[in-house]
DNA sequence: AGCCCAACTGTATGCGCTTACAGTTGTACT
DNA sequence: AGTACAACTGTAAGCGCATACAGTTGGGCT
């Protein structure tokens, strides 16, 4: 097995180093390297000593895949979810190699940032999560016609595969699934094929609702998010289910999509003033703030607002934002353990798990 | 080589199916099977047809590991930064595994969120970027003691890493930059081993500044960040840089840590007001707009405050903050493209980009 | 019919590790 | 001194794929 190419130690090497490179330097075999690395107890000190010298010496740094390949798992999990498609100035190359600066006046009638930290949270308790148990993350997103090759690409390299709902079609995900444990979040789906880790958006919304009508409101407007969201939906069942238990109560519903624009227009155009809006998530809510303070009608005197989500800007905002705040981050890091969990004990049933949501009474509707 | 023993197709198997198994099934050779997989164009079409029946019906996913250790390149890009180490409630299990729903009143004594979006948009940027250019992204928080490894590690991950200014000592980098390219981001070392890609930060600080200056003002109050920060210290720089340059201008200099509880808390303790306020980033800022709400100090009317970063909740504050946007998610992407730029010709120089910042003037400055 | 070449397919090797298993050494015993 | 065994270390066999190279096949030609 030795027909590899005797190095030179101090020479600029073309490529990287290997076990073989260290263990020639340290005069050990390849496998005592490798137990050096992984199980440093077994080697006796001074042996170990040559083959760390070696590896500093080297600048040797082992190969994932390699040992990946060997080891039969890769100590990643993969972490799906809805593109950030099109950024604005996304287009290829950077404007300037060395920046200037400008100035700009910004007086607000541009576009609010649409983009929501809902990802951004999940994300920072999956990457949490995956560290304290030794694994690393990988991420990406969903991009329109070549996500298939995408998941199946990620599919190849993880152990394990968090996706976030709606973002993968069932189908591929079976596919998938046959490989590799697979969680979905954020949606209680009929099948119960994968894990779940979802949220509880219909007694959350119910229970906001409930304190909404029990300020003594009875004029409501609801204003929903996408049809196809299975979160919204769930919030919907808990909002009706609200209303369905009170007396004397009306209700105008209006579909919105999740976007803080959406939420403000929609608040701009509203002509007979409703004594509270209650609406799917946060961005909205935001939105509809914007609005009744460009209208100069008070919140919550005239008005009142609620939201759902829990982002960091409706603590900030003004008035600040009522809401029922779910934890984003506990649901990426459920997401992982449930995959760790699955990758420990394969046989386990697919499990359900919903996390609980807490209403937070702030400003908009004390 | 056709020791492997013969899987029964239908039957559940215990092992993901590899190519032998796709083969047999496909009643080809493995070559062939990687051919469609790779360059469906050299297979002939019936061929072709079968392979990929076989991939379906076994639900074959190539693993990225063999892929790898064949090709000799992992297409991942690795992504490392300053970790959200201590997230309240991060320790072990979940508190509840099927939800209530809990109501707290939040009246905003407690802690403002800490965490700052930076990062967040950095990440969407280069996983924008690397998605473009056919890699995938990994994640990594650098955390305290284990940072060698965690480094090591995703290092034998990934054909480039870009690491956030600060978060890995020189020597570390320096080992791995042996093995693949590194660039550094947020920061202009004063080495020149690696590529950096970095913002106009004193620049644009003195921008602002003069436009502060520019509005009359006279007494000014500089919170500047943490005294280990690059970006701090060229901030600062471009700071006195604008006031240097101006007459009778005085100055009170505080140090802050970048975050916004601190931010409030110096803004409370102040006494003689200055005419404005000079925060070394947003958050700090964002700050110190609560803390003179609470105190009933208009701004801009009394005090003016300045931000650096432009995070999205400037654009929602109240007054709506006056800032230096500096595009992180063109960081992002731009690490990246120095990363592809320096795979695909490792001879290249190592370069050093500095984006463009823009002042942006809102309420609190105008 | 015989030849050549394009188009396709198969064989065999090795990528850089981990790990079962088989030595090898040193030492505590009998 | 001889034995047994613990403590190390080395040998060798893959892990699943890509790919250079060597067939094989089937026209189109002469």
């Amino acid at each position: 097995m030795q027909t590899r190419g005797t190095r030179e130690d101090d020479a600029i090497m073309a490529k990287a180093p290997t076990v073989y490179d260290v263990a020639e330097r340290a005069r050990v075999s390849i496998a005592s390297v490798s137990r050096v690395l992984r199980n440093p107890d077994s080697v006796k000190e001074q042996t170990r000593e040559r083959v760390l010298e070696a590896v500093r010496h080297l600048g040797y740094v082992p190969s994932a895949n390699a040992r990946g390949l060997a080891a039969r798992r890769t100590n990643v999990i993969g972490l799906f979810f809805p593109g950030h498609d099109d950024v604005a100035g996304s287009d290829g190359r950077l404007v300037a190699a060395s920046g200037g600066v400008t100035v700009v006046r910004d007086d607000a009638t541009g576009d609010p940032e649409t983009h929501n930290y809902y990802f951004d949270e999940v994300l920072r308790g999956a990457e949490i999560e995956a560290w304290r148990r030794g694994f690393a993350l990988m991420v990406a997103a969903g991009r329109g016609a070549s996500r298939e090759a995408i998941v199946n690409d990620i599919a190849g390299r993880v152990d394990g595969l968090a996706v976030l709902a709606r973002t993968v079609p069932d189908e591929l995900l079976a596919h998938v699934a046959r490989r590799i444990p697979v969680v979905v979040l954020a949606a209680t789906r009929g099948t119960d094929e994968f894990d779940h880790v979802s949220v509880n958006n219909a007694p959350g919304m119910r229970a906001i609702t409930e304190h909404v009508l029990g300020t003594g409101a009875r004029r409501l407007m609801y204003i929903a998010g996408p049809e196809d969201s299975p979160d919204d939906r769930e919030r919907l069942e808990g909002f009706r289910a609200a209303v369905d238990g009170a007396e004397g109560v009306s209700v105008e519903l209006v579909r919105g999509d999740f976007s803080r624009v959406r939420g403000r227009e929609i608040a701009l155009r509203i002509e007979a003033m409703p004594e509270a809006i209650v609406c799917a998530n946060d961005q909205t809510a935001l939105g509809v703030l914007d609005a009744m303070g460009r209208r100069s009608i008070s919140v919550p005197d005239d008005v009142m607002v609620t939201g759902f989500d829990g982002i960091a800007a409706g603590r900030h905002s003004t008035p600040r934002l009522t809401t029922v705040h779910q934890p984003m981050v506990e649901l990426g890091r459920a997401a992982i353990q449930a995959l760790t969990a699955r990758l420990d004990d394969p046989s386990l049933e697919a499990q359900s798990l919903v996390l609980p949501v807490q209403v937070v009474l702030r400003d908009s509707c004390p």
